[in-house]
DNA sequence: CTAGGGTTAG
């Protein structure tokens, strides 16, 4: 029964009996134990040294001496605990002396992903880019060979700064030609990334070319697609048309959100034509435009007064289903109030709301605006009593509109009385628009209320404009009292 | 994975 138990005692009877009965020496064996043991040791005593001991250590030293007490090599995860540590503490200058040590004492092989942090660290954290450079350069030395890992890792780091784009031909030459490392379509994605970010679409493009004529890699959708996305975003109509037509060349089909960015650019750069098209061309490739799309070009063709093609663009919306939302309103009411269609504006109001598509404040400032305009102010001041019943506040320019139109109109105390209601909200008028209204108060003798503006305003920081000086500096009537010369001087800077 | 974008204004 007894020797039918398996040998698991206890340990000591064990040891000591297969010590003794070992039939072969296990010594080869045993010293890659002690020598990992030892290892092990080293490393608590670096990891505890490098927390007890003082501020900013020597950890190379601490190392050295750790695994020398031990009487054993150093591990690379040695080396990587200081790297961190030193990285952490911010004890960058220490890092090259452990590198030399890495490259000329040590004799173990070291793993790629060793570099490619501390190129990133070289170059993202410290930017040191010379110093991400020559690490790059001098991965052989340390009995590692590179690849276009950390090509990449130290292309994207290049490629952040002009001085470092500077450096990207030399160092592609020299990791091709002497290194021997051949570049991915992965490398060429960073590169293009990246100055893409910068917008330097030039180079950007340069690449893709390269990518082609002298690697034989076709460039994918999504390199042109990216491109495209920020030549659009900077919006330079000549650029993006350029590039679009190299973009067609090579046979793709745009998607969806590269027409709404291409409309996007159109319709700012007042191509409301050119809008419509591209509308029509995405419909032919078999997409649906979306709300956003159909509204930018509704935007174009009404900037474009052509309003026909807007009243068409409308219906089209409908039919296709495609829901008009708020924005799409606003613009189409816009478009009324330029045709002088302000009543069909109202009633437009009335369909939203109808349809429970809330009307906003731009809504309600464009109908505004467009009462004002043909002098009928009271009825502007009406609809900006409407929006407060239905919970919709004036903004600074619902009430620049309504000072604006009664200004025009003469009606200069009511236009104190809107700027009084504006001020309670907190809305600070810019002084181009006061100015008109202090001067005209001034020149029909309403100076005490002129002058109480003038207070107002200033106390807010902002400084009278050009004819409210000139007013100033004629009026001798002005009887500043303590305050406003308080506020003025401050303004003035004396 | 379906989010957001897009609107008025001298």
């Amino acid at each position: 029964m007894e020797t039918l138990i398996p040998k698991i005692s206890t340990k000591k009877t064990n040891f000591f009996r297969s010590r003794k009965t070992r039939k072969f020496p296990l010594l080869p064996f045993k010293a890659k134990w002690q020598q990992n043991f030892d290892q092990q040791q080293a490393m608590e005593t670096l990891i505890t040294e490098s927390t007890t001991t003082t501020q900013n250590p020597n950890l190379l030293s601490l190392l050295i001496d750790s695994f020398t007490k031990y009487k054993c090599d150093p591990t690379p995860s040695a080396y990587s605990f200081v790297i961190k540590t030193l990285t952490r503490n911010s004890q960058f200058d220490q890092i090259p002396l452990v590198l030399n040590r890495l490259e000329k004492v040590e004799k173990f092989d070291i793993p790629e992903r060793f570099f490619i942090n501390l190129i990133k660290l070289y170059g993202d954290g410290l930017n040191q880019i010379e110093n991400a450079v020559d690490l790059f350069y001098r991965i052989p030395n340390f009995r590692c060979v590179p690849t276009v890992y950390s090509l990449n890792a130290l292309l994207s780091v290049l490629c952040k700064s002009k001085q470092g784009l500077l450096m990207v031909n030399q160092v592609l030459l020299k990791s091709t030609e002497v290194m021997s490392i051949r570049l991915e379509e992965s490398s060429f994605f960073i590169m293009i990334t990246a100055l893409c970010r910068i917008k330097k679409f030039g180079y950007a493009i340069e690449l893709l070319h390269m990518m082609l004529a002298e690697y034989g890699y076709e460039p994918d959708y999504e390199m042109y697609s990216r491109i495209f996305m920020e030549v659009c975003e900077r919006g330079d109509y000549d650029e993006v048309m350029g590039f679009l037509e190299e973009f067609r060349k090579v046979g793709f089909v745009l998607s969806g959100e590269n027409y709404s960015d291409l409309i996007r650019v159109l319709v700012k750069n007042g191509k409301g034509k050119e809008g419509l098209d591209m509308l029509y061309r995405m419909k032919s490739d078999g997409m649906k435009p979306d709300v956003v799309c159909y509204t930018r070009v509704l935007e174009g063709v009404i900037s474009s007064r052509d309003f026909e093609k807007a009243e068409e663009l409308f219906d089209e919306m409908l039919v296709l289903g495609v829901e008009p939302n708020v924005y799409t309103f606003n613009v189409y009411i816009n478009g009324l109030c330029k045709q002088n269609k302000i009543d069909e504006g109202f009633k437009m109001v009335e369909y939203m709301e109808k349809l429970d598509c809330k009307p906003d404040v731009v809504t309600y400032n464009t109908l505004i605006g467009a009462v004002c305009k043909v002098g009928e102010v009271k009825r502007g001041k009406e609809v900006l009593r409407m929006m407060g019943l239905k919970g919709i506040g004036g903004n600074v320019h619902t009430y620049r509109i309504l000072i604006d139109g009664l200004i025009g109109k003469g009606e200069l105390l009511e236009a104190c009385g809107l700027f009084e209601e504006m001020s309670v909200k907190g809305f600070v008028p810019r002084s181009s628009s006061l100015d008109a209204m202090i001067a005209r108060m001034c020149e029909q003798g309403l100076v005490g209320e002129a002058l109480k503006v003038l207070n107002k305003i200033v106390e807010r920081n902002v400084a009278p404009g050009e004819k409210t000086w000139e007013v100033l500096l004629c009026e001798s009537k002005f009887d500043f009292n303590d305050a406003t010369r308080n506020n003025f001087e401050r303004l003035v800077g004396v």
